[in-house]
DNA sequence: CCCATTTCCGTAGGCCATACGGAAAGAATA
DNA sequence: TATTCTTTCCGTATGGCCTACGGAAATGGG
């Protein structure tokens, strides 16, 4: 299992692909068989179908009936390619700027998830050195707009940002994990959790753990529903308490 | 660059390594050239150094003056060592608790990234399916036990849990991300961003972004110190005001 | 038709993880 | 001392991936 960091290969060629338009035909030589539009989309395609680790330039290739090779003369690596897919991905959210400044950052952030869930191998793609494509740029003005409505000072807008931006991505990281590493074992995480019944009864040590004892003794693991769920109301009780927190400084 | 995601490989065997205790003596068969200890100690030493992408099998058995295979004879492969890695340097974080139930996560917090910044390859590793070994256990138990002692329920302490884990693990990586790829690419996280001034000069669009622009012109992006420090402080706000939402709702 | 340009893509090279099985090392036993 | 059994070592081999390079193919303009 394979993982890519964005903000990989060269940032000039990465921005001029990014904010590419759609390219003027040329008055000679030969036509291209593909663009890098129907490059990334089947990239996208390969990966939400197997994941980020089996998308190779080659099985990119494949999808699109073409050699392998014929690709790097549309994008410049690999790298480059996992750019322009997370970026593709981002701009699926279609942001509405509406209600109070907190239900659009609730906004934000469902959306977020929802791109995660939609393709999960964005776990496995580094958001912190992002691509600057429009994707992301126009996700992030949307919260620091919300953000700047709050009443915050510009200086705690752009760090608060940098807070809700990290727990957002983070949380909806975690919460597709589960989802994306069932899959590429063909296991799902409950049953992951089952295989690992022999560490509770062979390893576990009550004595060194007395608190996780207590907690498992007054029900505090119970579930309700799977695990994805409690990652969800998890992911709900963190950002309602950042929010709480950010909104308890404006006093 | 290549990441890897701990929890994978069999976790039985896993499960054994993390828990091992020193080798008894066997009383045939050839003796072994190395540990599983000294194996671990070699490739965190080459992470360290080189990034986990340039860890190889190979190359941490170059660091041992063996030959690569026989690094099979004692962990099962690339992903059991992974695990045993990571949880070897979170051993090293060691947590004492003292103080009020803040302080402690604080401290917990700080140690955290204390060792993300000393193995700056952790970033590279994700936390959501860890390997149950001695240090994570311990680690969480120790913000296990301080969150109960602030008087939350016992189901609010496991989710409360989770959301400072994620907290603390994912901000700790954003911090040494730019450590990280500056090693890796041999480029400062600043001369990146300046490397990136094309696109506040070609592809910016102000009346797009204009939340953007008013921040920027207030002064809001202006840095005190590197990019690391802002991280830094933006990880310290997050995490008071997720504390502060969580003792508010205490009350 | 010829030339220049653009795209295609096979070949080749380098790197990685690891299955397999013969060889080497060490203790116990006859 | 020799033999047997066990354990470890590790070279060879296999399959997979990314991408540099350069010849071939396709296309339009003069």
């Amino acid at each position: 299992m394979a993982v890519e960091r964005s903000g990989g290969g060269d940032p000039l060629k990465t921005l001029a692909l990014l904010w590419r338009r759609p390219p003027e035909p040329k008055p000679v030589g030969r036509k291209p068989k593909v663009s890098v539009d129907q490059i990334v989309t089947a990239a996208i395609a390969v990966a939400d179908r197997e994941g980020l680790g089996a998308m190779s330039m080659a099985r990119v290739a494949q999808e699109l009936a073409v050699g392998t090779m014929s690709l790097y003369t549309h994008v410049p690596g690999k790298a480059e390619l996992i750019d322009l897919m997370a970026d593709a991905v981002l701009r699926e959210r279609d942001l509405t700027p509406e209600g109070s400044w907190r239900e659009r950052i609730k906004h934000y952030a469902d959306r977020t998830r929802a791109v995660y869930r939609a393709h999960p191998w964005m776990r496995d793609v580094s958001m912190v050195r992002p691509p600057l494509g429009p994707g992301l740029m126009d996700g992030q003005e949307f919260v620091l707009a919300a953000l700047a409505d709050s009443g915050l000072e510009p200086r705690h807008v752009t760090v608060a940002h940098v807070a809700v931006e990290g727990f957002v991505h983070g949380a909806a990281a975690s919460e597709v994990d589960d989802q994306q590493l069932a899959r590429v074992t063909g296991e799902s995480g409950d049953s992951w959790w089952g295989a690992r019944q022999v560490f509770w009864d062979d390893y576990f040590d009550v004595e060194r753990y007395p608190t996780m004892t207590n907690l498992w003794n007054a029900g505090a693991y119970e579930t309700q529903g799977t695990l994805a769920d409690n990652m969800r109301s998890s992911f709900d009780y963190g950002l309602d308490r950042l929010l709480d927190g950010i909104e308890g400084g404006l006093r």
